[in-house]
DNA sequence: AAGATTGCTGTTACCGCTAACAAGATTTAC
DNA sequence: GTAAATCTTGTTAGCGGTAACAGCAATCTT
């Protein structure tokens, strides 16, 4: 393998010249970096991320913990996962992967978290290095995430559009942020166009949404259409819309959130708020590279706008 | 942080025979080695890994290879990697994620390969790091799977104990060893028991098994159990069968293979043949490592027990 | 008892890279 | 025209480890 060494004597000049066109090249002159670029070209040059580490006293390693129940979620974050890693990748970071935070052995440069409960912030707050956390979080830590108020706005505006009568809102029972802005951004929308929220709320489990529409069935009149918080929740409440009707496409309709792989699986396929994983994992990855390089960090919160992606569960037009 | 330097002085001895105690003890008179590793302990000594990767030219990175979509496959995934990820962070190494080889930046100690197609061995032959694939293969490259053929096995003689008349094998339309080996491992158990195989293929999509099942509905007699070649298959069997006939925990019986996330998602669970991703993934790091270590490599095929998992799917006794 | 062998520890040099400083050339200032 | 400032490049040292070798005492040979 080519090192600067190598990349010098073939330009014709110093290791540390080298060096200094590719991190500091406003300090070489043109005439020289042209010479130097060529020849790591030539040479097919690859800096030594372990030198490279050594002298700047950092590991080129950063952590994602994933501290929630892997089994339930394990769909949801191997996009993410996939967007992250890519991006490390690219400016020579490699992942360490943890779910157990206890495991902690090892150095590294910083940390991503997803699935933070908050009983995590005890440890988390502790931490030394830069942190980014996917998802919302009332903490006041840096955090990316999908703009959640957005997306239950779009599903909400395209269920009334699509002339739904009654739009009702599946939600999360949980005390989450995520979960307040998407039961805003369903309410916001209703408030708009003079239209009463009606909401009720499940743990995430599939079963529990269907049972609830075959308990709740002959309250439930035809052109409903429900938003739901998950694509979960959306999957149960289509099974049990099917179970009693089979007209859900003209009669009922469904929306769902995540558009992560459980949208593809329900027959009709669910409409669904796609949010963007890889893009959200390259979000991630790009905040916290840049923070341990400024060594600076004001508050940065960063939403990225879902899609709505449109499947058999709702009726066209 | 504690340098060898650091124990050095405290234990004083020279900071070589400090890196001796840790990396040749029988080097090293056991009066020193304790005060050694109590200094270590002392000082929360942790190696730098960077420093030990530049002497040893080595980067204490290993990159994962995912060929496959990843659309398709996302949760089969996930738990092989979090095996993968916490085998390699107990031994300081950590991981690169790669979805497109092309992408191959930086360099590593070895690579881990999955969703190898034919296409695929021209380069991967030329790899000059050790290599370990996940799944079995034609050419001759270690690899680690779950042991196929058991675990139709286990399936086969789950359903002929559980009285079911005819037993179908619906496979994936591929030409790769697994699928080989799943199908003999259905063919065997039917041979012991004197009864004619009947094998039907698809392209792994439920739909199609759905399709199948719909359209040969007047041949399909009750007392029938599928033995399927993944939950995709049997979801889109379920699916099928549950449209024409509502009776199918006694009447049918669906048996998949994977395990993973799918099978709970079915109405009701799917009795299944379930790979043990977690242990699969370490088995790939573990055999990796192993080898990049010795530096000598025989051939390693690892073939890991699956497990079968009872649903709802079929009948019980 | 002298030389050879064994067992254990220390010294040196180096892995590839970069910060800090040194130093020469050129431009600017007055 | 000379001193200072600026620009550009080179030299040195060191990041934290380890292999190779040197050195010394204790033990073994014959």
């Amino acid at each position: 393998m080519a090192t600067l060494e190598d990349i010098a004597k073939v330009a014709h000049v110093s290791k540390m010249t080298v060096s200094r066109a590719i991190n500091h090249p406003e300090l070489v002159r043109d005439e020289l970096k042209t010479s130097i670029f060529s020849a790591m070209h030539e040479l097919n040059y690859r800096p030594n991320v372990a030198a490279k580490a050594l002298v700047n006293n950092k590991t080129q390693v950063i952590k994602f913990f994933v501290l929630e129940d892997i089994d339930i979620t394990e769909p949801y974050y191997m996009k993410l996962l996939v967007g992250i890693a890519e991006y490390l990748a690219k400016y020579q970071y490699s992942l360490q992967l943890m779910t157990d935070q206890h495991l902690d052995i090892g150095a590294s440069d910083g940390y991503i978290i997803t699935g933070m409960r908050d009983e995590d912030y005890d440890w988390i707050k502790r931490l030394e290095l830069p942190v980014v956390l996917f998802g919302e979080n009332r903490w006041r830590l840096d955090f990316v995430d999908t703009n959640n108020e957005m997306g239950t706005q779009m599903a909400t505006r395209y269920a009334l559009e699509q002339g739904y009568d009654r739009v009702v809102f599946i939600g999360i029972d949980v005390k989450e942020p995520f979960e307040y802005s998407r039961e805003n951004g369903y309410i916001q929308v209703m408030q708009e166009n003079q239209r009463m929220p009606e909401i009720h709320r499940f743990a995430n489990h599939s079963h529990l949404a269907m049972d609830f529409i075959e308990a709740t069935w002959s309250r439930i009149t035809p052109n409903t259409c429900f938003i739901c918080a998950s694509d979960r929740l959306a999957f149960g409440i289509q099974k049990g819309i099917l179970q009693m009707s089979p007209e859900i496409a003209t009669d009922y309709g469904v929306i769902g959130f995540d558009g992560v792989f459980l949208d593809q699986v329900a027959t009709p396929q669910l409409t669904t708020v796609e949010q963007p994983m890889y893009e959200l994992g390259e979000a991630c990855a790009e905040l916290l590279l840049r923070k341990i390089k400024d060594n600076y960090y004001p508050l940065e919160e960063r939403l990225l706008q879902p899609k709505l992606k449109i499947g058999g569960s709702t009726r066209k037009k």
